[in-house]
RNA sequence: GCCUGGGUAGCUUAGCGGUAAAGCGCGUCCUUGGUAAGGACGAGAGCCCGGGUUCGAAUCCCGGCCUAGGCUCCA
């Protein structure tokens, strides 16, 4: 750009409401709220800008100056940006008040979060003990309702500044490499580098509290140093930070660990760490979901398979998928008798070959195979996790080989069982379309024809998804189906994944209506994903109270005293003939006592039988959520057990 | 794998150099009960594993295993 253009030029600003102006180059955010009112302007607290109509929202200080045509909308204390702003005040708050009980504490950097922020420092030793100490420091640095002033400085004179300190100088290197001057936040005589925005006063960070504490790396890379990092977070007001905290600890409740244990689903003991040891309850679970996954491959047109746990190493050389393991350490493998032998990682490569063991003609595709396949996976210990992440796991797999002309038709069936499947457990999944990365084989043609299939199956349906950009697997373009823990975490379950890498490499072909050989796609989906991760999922989700299919126990009769224990055992026997699991509380305490061990162990349903039912031949039912209806004729609660059952419905409604 | 916490009865936790505690659960007995905890008694613990320090270790130190939260990874 030329000394003239650069000096003439004004700069078309475009707001929310989708109106434009035209300002002077290199004016700031600040002016532009001013601009448009005086009052915006007093109340800017920041700017979102992003070049028009492209790419993510950058979140600025009213200070930025605007040097090319920009969409920008003004943050103020009303706009949902605030709170990222006031946490990220929070995190200086933070760091002040860290310092000043540790002056030798060094900075790295201190962004906000979704949920909070976060500091990473280095130079102290503390623990969750010093945390509370901390944290009185910051009321006080908030109660003094100190101003915070940007000040601009030299790069030589914030070089000075963080003399001693390497983390801030990198910054200064690399993120402020090409700028004459660097933005200082100043507080009470305190300050940070940073490049803002922040609001106006300490003070306006109503109430802050520290979380825990952990560590990262420098830059979160693996060989740089390992930091402390310390989360927390913060809220207009102690109101909003309670009522945070109580969300908080309402997940904590819904953790499946804890509800494992509580309901006696599943263990991980020490001798197996990863591995999902199912009790006789959460294997109920299990079998139900099996059952339940059988009939949609059915319907699907899949075809059960089973293959074996343990292969020599050789079958997954070819597809590339060995080395890829091996590398990382990700394989179970060893030696035995002079040959490798290894724990397969996946069951791809064995259903090709299933495939391959004989010539299809077209007509025969798409053809299908599905298998409840465990695999073993060596994951990092670091990252194991209850039933979430494992290392051996059983994946509803599937692949579907398909013609090239049928891949867009098989895409968008699976996505519309899948759909029903979740809407089956009343479960929201984010969708993510994975594309192209760095490592991927295969032609460029390929891989748009893949992304745009997926892409047309996903559009088909009215699906909201985002886009990863670069993060397929290394063969193929994917759909990935995330669902969130209790702790807000996304989990990948299901997926639909087009494989142009097995056909390939294996050499798998059709006989086409040319009587020539073809090649086929290959089609990787996982339903529920894994039986682990996916009921690991449920419980969180549905906090131990499962719908009436899925409920280990599904109705509990209480006798009110021996002398019901006959006509308690009569009714549960009718139930049984229905395919029901029953029990029957003859423990020797109160019914108000059997009643609370019922809600403990989250019965759906709860039968109280005592000389008055006997009698009437009725029974006294009530429903985990409490509600209760007495003179139940046994028909007709029968007959409403089959129908929840059966149509798979998510709450006990017999009370409704 | 890395960092920082943690591992005591089936579960949840207290104890933190001097003979190992509580609540829930479990067993026996009394009680025969009516819609979220009736009472009494009792059983139940190589205090994660190995080494060390000490007259003496659950407690302090070192190593390992497992675990929590992050970080990294997630074919």
């Amino acid at each position: 750009m030329s000394r003239s253009e650069q000096e003439s030029a004004e700069i078309t600003v475009r707001l929310p409401d989708g109106s434009e102006m035209n300002v002077p180059r290199g004016s700031t955010v600040g002016d532009v709220a001013y601009e448009i009112g005086p009052g915006l302007g007093d109340d800017t607290v920041a700017g979102r800008v992003r070049p028009p109509d492209d790419g993510d929202w950058d979140l600025v200080a009213p200070e930025h100056e605007l040097l090319e045509d920009v969409e920008l909308e003004i943050v103020t204390d009303q706009s949902d940006e605030y709170l990222q702003v006031l946490r990220h005040t929070a995190a200086h708050v933070f760091a002040q008040a860290l310092q000043r009980l540790y002056p030798e504490a060094r900075l790295a950097i201190g962004p906000p979060t979704d949920e909070g922020f976060y500091y990473d420092v280095t130079g102290v030793d503390i623990d969750e003990e010093d945390l509370e100490a901390i944290e009185a420091e910051m009321a006080d640095v908030i109660e003094a309702d100190h101003d915070l002033e940007r000040v601009e400085r030299t790069r030589e004179e914030a070089f000075e500044i963080y003399e001693d300190n390497r983390f801030k100088r990198e910054i200064l290197d690399e993120e402020a490499a090409g700028e004459e001057t660097v933005s200082f936040y100043v507080q009470d005589g305190w300050q940070d580098l940073c490049q803002g925005p922040h609001v106006a006063s300490t003070g306006d960070v109503g109430a802050a509290k520290l979380l825990n504490i952990s560590s990262a790396y420098w830059r979160g890379e693996e060989d740089n140093e390992s930091l402390t990092r310390v989360y927390g977070t913060a809220f207009r007001s102690e109101d909003d930070l309670e009522e945070y905290l109580e969300r908080r600890r309402e997940a904590e409740k819904r953790d499946h660990r804890k509800i494992g244990r509580e309901m006696d689903l599943f263990s991980v003991p020490d001798h197996s760490p990863g591995c999902v040891h199912y009790h006789p309850n959460g294997m109920v679970i299990r079998r139900e979901l099996e059952e339940y996954i059988r009939g949609k491959n059915e319907e699907l047109g899949y075809d059960e398979v089973w293959t074996p746990e343990l292969n020599k190493a050789e079958l997954w050389k070819p597809t590339g998928h060995y080395d890829a393991f091996k590398e990382e350490g990700e394989m179970f493998a060893w030696e035995q008798n002079d040959e490798e032998y290894g724990l397969k990682p996946m069951n791809c490569a064995n259903h090709a070959h299933i495939y391959g063991d004989e010539r299809h003609s077209y007509r025969e595709l798409p053809l299908r195979y599905s298998e409840f396949g465990t695999v073993y996976r060596n994951e990092q210990s670091g990252e194991l996790s209850g039933m979430l992440r494992v290392r051996g796991l059983t994946q509803d797999d599937g692949h579907a080989f398909v013609r090239p002309d049928q891949l867009e038709d098989e895409i968008l069936q699976t996505l519309k069982v899948i759909q029903d499947i979740y809407e089956t457990f009343g479960l929201e999944v984010l969708y993510k379309l994975e594309t192209k990365g760095d490592n991927a084989i295969g032609g460029e043609d390929k891989w748009e024809n893949a992304t745009q299939a997926l892409k047309n199956a996903l559009e088909a349906e009215g699906l909201d998804y985002e886009i990863e950009e670069g993060e397929a697997a290394f063969y193929g373009p994917k759909i990935g189906l995330d669902a969130r823990d209790a702790l807000g975490r996304e989990w990948t379950i299901g997926t639909v994944q087009v494989d142009f890498n097995i056909p390939e490499r294996l050499e798998l072909v059709y006989v086409g209506e040319d009587n020539e050989e073809h090649r086929p796609v290959t089609i990787h989906r996982a339903l529920l994903g894994s039986f682990e991760r996916f009921v690991g999922v449920l419980i969180e989700h549905f906090e131990g109270n499962f719908p009436l299919w899925l409920a280990p126990e599904q109705v509990r009769l209480l006798p009110v005293a021996e002398h019901s224990y006959d006509y308690a055992d009569e009714i549960a026997a009718r139930l049984e003939a229905e395919g029901f699991r029953v029990s029957v509380d003859t423990g020797d305490r109160t019914v108000g006592r059997k009643i609370r061990a019922g809600h403990d162990d989250r019965v759906p349903y709860m039968l109280i039988v005592g000389e008055d039912e006997m009698e009437a031949g009725t029974l006294s039912v009530r429903d985990r959520e409490e509600r209760e209806a007495r003179d139940v004729d046994p028909d007709v609660f029968v007959e409403h057990l089959v129908a929840e059952r059966d149509e798979k419905r998510l709450e006990p409604d017999f009370l409704d």
